[in-house]
RNA sequence: GCCGGGAUGGCGGAACUGGUAGACGCACGGGACUUAAAAUCCCGAGAGCAUUGCGCUCGUGCGGGUUCGAUUCCCGCUCCCGGUACCA
């Protein structure tokens, strides 16, 4: 007799095996003959506590590591700490210790959380991003980057948080606001330094062709759709415009060159240097360039903004026609894309129009449609069209005079193609203190100067105590200083830190080789083990994470570190971005007092439990509604499968009969049937909701047979170990228990994955459904080999279903092998 | 506005390539066991109509279409979610 399950005892006991047999661990070993599997989840931030996000991807990225293992892959399935941040240092500042100490405090506990949920991590490869091991190469890249010149100090707008005390990148800013503490951001101009992401802005954008990907693998769709539109690329033309009694240009970028003769006046962003320039002296035009440095860049106040602007005095020079333009400035256009400035053709654009009409701008239509009239007083006419008002160009497509005007422009040395991105370089600088110092010396004589590598790691005193205000090392009297590493002469230190992106951009490539002391990453590893074979994490790093992590692993590649063919061009093969977790239909949070502590849940009902509940209440990439309710389900589940090993307990009854025979039958088909649909959700797409289900099914059909005599246990046997290897993935400990209950040879995780019997799934007799005029009418049993005559014949014979035949002709029948036979009738 | 995804019972969700809609689970109802309860097991269940039994009609956001047959494909909408934008 089995006592009944306690997942408590039965978890601390698989957990110890494991770790004595050592079986998560990746091997290295050069004879080891299995192909690699690099399955990797977002690392955590150390924040002190797991929460159920970080429990739904864990559990998703061990199901399929767990499952790669058993199909006889040598799987790479690690973890590590993204332990730099800004909530260590406001932690500190709240209980008065430096960041590091609760940094590592908070390792230490969530470590055993994730040691409780009995994830397989190879915990030797484990890393921490604020240790001088690790940020001492990210230090070293950023030098070689200065060298190529593709990381640069250079003045410039940015976004400034108050409350975090710092810039924060593009990205990193949420509808105008910051993406961590929600306040909108002020621009400022400050001296930062930049990484030349723009440099690699086509790459990234043809590359991402290559991870799309229909059938369930690659990248989501989603994903790619929003790195493309972060990207922005446009092609259009640069047209330079002159400035009357000026040498100088004012330069445009236009996707509509074709509108070029239609343009009345020109708009240039309230911080554009000819903006600046008209208001010295007039203070009506400095109060309102001032009114436009103030606006707020919060979503809802944009869509609402009104449109305004003020003549500047200065005229434009048109290329072509040599025309006067007045130019304007106008709060809509944005000093930080383009030139920042446009040229408006308010015939042809909507904004332009309604511009034009407030201020009583010329409208001028240079496009037609292909057919048809079109009023230009009552609105724009933003189509392509044929060509008229434009001199030489009359009578063109748009599409011809996009190309014609151009060149035109060109032969003149007043304009060129051009591609726009709407991607910036990435700012890098934070005025942080728990960061990886950011490994430049100012000197007054040989300006900013990389750290010389044999000086590497500028280590990050992790004694300081930050107090709110600026970084503490700025303070910091024996940090601050140190020799030029050119001229000798005292000189001081870069005191602020990288952005904590830096970081989680590599970490994928240096798990390959955590411990590497010599280089940043070993190539062979990278060979070995690179490119991420399945990455899982949410989708919230869709443009952040996703994107900086895309443009490293090009610049570890360009740097030598790896080629193509090691490392390949991308670091993620196949990405899958799981959903929220929600409580009552909204986002678990502390503020809303909905959360659902993991730890709670463990205690109650154990790992395994927690593991198939998240796994089985929704798809990975869907939402997940937790459900106390169905958690108790999942766990009822698992001691429905624990009793079943009660039904092998009685002795094998000698009794042979024809229904015993079907029984086994009918069980050993369920059985391979269940093995293919649970292989399938792990190939295609990650259905493990669906995959449960089949197991419970599996469960179910168990439960319902009753092992009559040899053939009979021997089934049931070869069902019950079949379910307990497949829920491997999924509740490793609950089916380690059971295996070995049964009387496995093999502890279950070290098992195969089982195979379909393909000849179990013959059946000698077939069920097909039978319908009249497309609708079911009823069911009929027949041989496997019956031809449609037969089946015809049977359905026919049926009383449920002749009765529809009943004075009908018979005028069509289609017979869909194994599934169903259609008859169409009509009245005789 | 644009891009992406979605809409199926009381709920979460299934349905291969066009072939039995609602698997599996939750909640619910009935029964067994029990002095009783919990636990467990068995049965039921889309809606409506009919009912002694067999049964019939409708039904996958809405309106059309293709087809022997449509949750699935096509055309036209509605609504919801996510992303993004004065992008020139």
């Amino acid at each position: 007799m089995n006592e009944y399950y306690q997942a408590q005892q039965v978890e601390d006991k698989w957990q110890r095996i494991w770790a004595d047999l050592g079986c998560d661990q990746a091997s290295d070993a050069p004879d080891d003959a299995r192909p690699g599997y690099y399955c990797l989840v977002m690392f955590p931030y150390p924040s002190g506590n797991l929460h159920m996000g970080h429990v739904r991807n864990y559990c998703l990225g061990d199901a399929v590591a767990r499952y790669k293992r058993m199909q006889g892959f040598n799987v790479l399935h690690p973890i590590g700490w993204d332990a730099f941040g800004l909530p260590a240092e406001n932690a500190a500042i709240k209980h008065k210790r430096p960041p590091a100490e609760w940094t590592y405090a908070n390792i230490n506990q969530m470590r055993g959380q994730l040691k409780r949920l009995g994830l397989s991590y190879d915990w030797s490869r484990e890393i921490a991003t604020c240790h001088p091991d690790y940020y001492r190469w990210e230090q070293w890249m950023f030098t070689k980057l200065m060298e190529k010149g593709l990381a640069y100090q250079a003045e410039a707008e940015v976004n400034w948080c108050d409350p975090c005390h710092t810039v924060l990148a593009n990205e990193q800013v949420v509808e105008g606001t910051c993406w961590r503490c929600d306040t909108p951001v002020i621009k400022k101009n400050l001296k930062q330094w930049f990484i030349r992401i723009t440099d690699y802005a086509e790459e990234l954008l043809a590359d991402l062709d290559g991870l799309s990907c229909s059938d369930g693998g690659g990248w989501p769709e989603k994903v790619i759709g929003m790195q493309r539109n972060w990207i922005g690329k446009s092609k259009g033309t640069e047209v330079s415009f002159g400035l009357e009694n000026s040498g100088e240009t004012l330069d445009i970028f236009t996707t509509r060159p074709d509108t070029l003769m239609g343009v009345t006046y020109m708009a240039v962003a309230a911080a554009h240097p000819l903006a600046k320039k008209a208001a010295e002296g007039n203070s009506e035009l400095t109060a309102f360039l001032d009114e436009c440095s103030k606006i707020s860049t919060k979503e809802a106040d944009v869509e609402t903004m009104e449109k305004k602007g003020m003549d500047t005095g200065f005229y434009a020079i048109h290329p072509i026609s040599g025309g006067k333009i007045p130019v304007w400035v106008a709060n809509f256009v944005l000093m930080g894309y383009g030139t920042g400035a446009v040229m408006s053709v308010p015939a042809h654009d909507q904004r332009d129009f309604e511009f034009a009409k407030k201020y009583g701008l010329n409208i001028k239509q240079v496009i037609a449609p292909v057919d048809g009239d079109w009023d230009i007083e009552a609105a724009a006419f933003t189509e392509a069209g044929i060509l008229l008002n434009s001199a030489n160009f009359d009578g063109l497509s748009s599409k011809e005079a996009k190309k014609s005007i151009t060149e035109y422009l060109a032969e003149n040395g007043k304009g060129s193609e051009r591609v726009q991105y709407r991607l910036r370089d990435w700012l890098v600088s934070r005025q942080r203190y728990w960061g990886a110092p950011i490994p430049v010396i100012h000197c007054d004589d040989c300006g900013a100067v990389p750290v010389p590598e044999n000086q590497l790691p500028v280590e990050l005193p992790t004694d300081l105590q930050p107090t709110g205000g600026a970084s503490p090392l700025t303070e910091c009297e024996s940090f601050k200083h140190a020799d030029c590493p050119k001229c000798g002469k005292p000189a001081i230190r870069e005191l602020d830190t990288f952005d904590t992106f830096m970081e989680s951009s590599w970490y994928m490539n240096r798990y390959t080789s955590p411990r590497n002391q010599d280089a940043m990453v070993d190539a062979a590893a990278i060979a070995k083990w690179a490119p991420v074979d399945q990455y899982i994490g949410g989708v919230e790093h869709a443009v952040l994470h996703l994107l900086y992590a895309r443009f490293y692993h090009k610049l570890m590649r360009d740097a030598g570190l790896f080629t193509s063919e090691q490392g390949g061009d991308e670091p993620f093969k196949n990405l899958l971005t799981q959903g929220m977790v929600l409580k009552d239909g909204s986002k678990m949070s502390k503020s809303k007092g909905n959360t659902v502590d993991p730890n709670a849940i463990i205690e109650r009902f154990g790992a395994d439990t927690a593991r198939l509940f998240t796994l089985f209440a929704a798809p990975p990439e869907k939402e997940l509604e937790w459900n106390d309710a169905a958690v108790e389900g999942a766990h009822r589940f698992l001691k429905r499968v624990w009793r079943l090993l009660e039904k092998l307990d009685g002795e094998p009854v000698d009794r042979d009969t024809e229904e015993d025979a079907a029984a086994v039958k009918a069980l050993r088909l369920d059985i391979h049937a269940t093995i293919k649909k649970v292989s399938h959700a792990f190939e295609h797409g990650f259905a493990f909701n669906v995959a449960i289900a089949a197991l419970m099914e599996l469960s179910n059909s168990l439960q319902a047979f009753e092992p009559q005599k040899e053939a009979g246990h021997a089934a049931f046997r070869e069902g019950l170990q079949a379910l307990a290897v497949m829920l491997i993935p999924f509740v490793p400990h609950f089916a380690c228990e059971i295996g070995e209950r049964l009387g496995m040879n093999n502890i279950a995780v070290l098992s195969d994955w089982p195979q379909v019997d393909e000849t179990a799934l013959v059946q000698d007799e077939i069920t097909l459904v039978v319908q009249i005029q497309g609708k079911k009418r009823g069911e009929i049993t027949l041989p496997k080999d019956a031809g449609q005559d037969d089946a015809l014949a049977a359905a026919q014979s049926d009383v449920s279903i002749a009765k529809w035949l009943r004075d009908m002709q018979i005028v069509k029948v289609i017979l869909v092998p194994g599934r169903l036979l259609n008859i169409v009738v009509r009245p005789q």
